[in-house]
DNA sequence: CCCCTTATCTGAACACTGTACAGATAATAC
DNA sequence: GTATTATCTGTACAGTGTTCAGATAAGGGG
């Protein structure tokens, strides 16, 4: 137990991760345009102006929250994906599916910080940081396409398209469908598409 | 000319459109997240109350410019698909280059524009209303792959999944392109590789 | 022609927001 | 134990969305 609860009000002991975890509760529940830094502060029961010191602004908060989501997402599909075990070909196969599976599970369960992600609220600085964690989760497509090369699962023509197709697909269907603008019985046929598409064969 | 601009500021006449238009003008500059009623007033030469007897709040007033914007879109697609002729097997692909191509373009020139459209601010209404102008876009689209079907120019496996994937793709790539997520050196790569996914045959 | 109804817009007000800045407070280093 | 430094407070200002009572103008009926 950190010994943060037990001090006095000066002197948070770790306000920066306070800030972005109670942004993130907040954003999660009202969605990222109705956050309000006051209502960051009095949460956690500090004086309005103290957020200053970690962040320049409102906007500097969300960027924020919005890189640690991509850790987040990063994190959640690397978990998943750990779960299916095996080199063969099928599980190469169920690999990709469910990195895809997974970016659209995690966005359904969270509409408002995927919003916040690919909005343009945190303004996409283009830090070197938020780069490298967006590309973790790139690098994890990156991977299960380069094991579908592998097992020569993938027709040729494809192959320059692997990544652009199925990225695009997958966010553009979660995207449209998380925003009301498309309607799909189940995702699954949306990845279904995609290995079509991509010409995997069974 | 109407007679509005020679009318003293007490019933401007066409104050709805003249709020939605600055809107767009506004939006056009710095994004939803930053549109201010009390500056559209300001702009329009009104009180900042005068807006509340056509729009309930703030978001609905997005929500218009969301519905009007949608028109635009679909106009400008129409438009341009409207100036390539013929009956042809050729001038039915290039119908559909044309449609994802129009999208981007659109989208590329617009980007806060393109962001309201698909971001949640303006609470995405499911009015009936906007419902019937969205499926414009989409009519459009349910078109132009009819007639590749009826030329015979995709294959089978891949019908049940036209609409889906061309329409995830596109605005997919789109909008990670516009987000500035995803790097594409020419966007008719991104039309190349629908293409070859959906297998139209050369 | 005038009056009266109705739609339209104003003005002042309230609670709230982001942000700046001078100063108070506590931890830390010497 | 004192000085330094990072951290947080308090106050202030300009700007915001929204409400509501009232002013203003337009249009219809006598």
């Amino acid at each position: 137990m950190t010994t943060a609860r037990a001090r006095s009000h000066y002197h948070h002991g770790d306000l920066e991760s306070a800030l972005i975890s109670t942004a993130r509760k907040l954003v999660r529940q009202d969605g990222a345009e109705h956050l309000s830094l006051r209502q960051v502060s009095q949460e956690i029961g500090v004086s309005p102006s103290a957020a200053y010191h970690y962040f320049p602004d409102r906007t500097s908060l969300l960027s924020g929250l919005g890189f640690s989501l991509f850790e987040e997402l990063a994190d959640f599909q690397e978990k998943e994906i750990s779960k299916i075990a095996g080199n063969s070909a099928r599980a190469a196969r169920e690999r990709f599916r469910a990195l895809g599976r997974t970016y659209f599970h995690w966005a359904k369960k969270e509409p408002h910080l995927f919003n916040l992600m690919f909005g343009d609220f945190c303004s996409l600085e283009k830090s070197p940081q938020n780069q490298r964690e967006e590309n973790r989760a790139f690098i994890n497509l990156t991977k299960c396409l380069d094991e579908l090369y592998e097992f020569d699962l993938i027709s040729d023509k494809m192959r320059p398209y692997g990544e652009l197709l199925s990225w695009s697909v997958v966010h553009g269907a979660t995207s449209l469908i998380i925003g009301g603008h498309l309607e799909v019985e189940d995702f699954e046929t949306t990845l279904d598409a995609v290995e079509l598409a991509l010409g995997i064969k069974d």
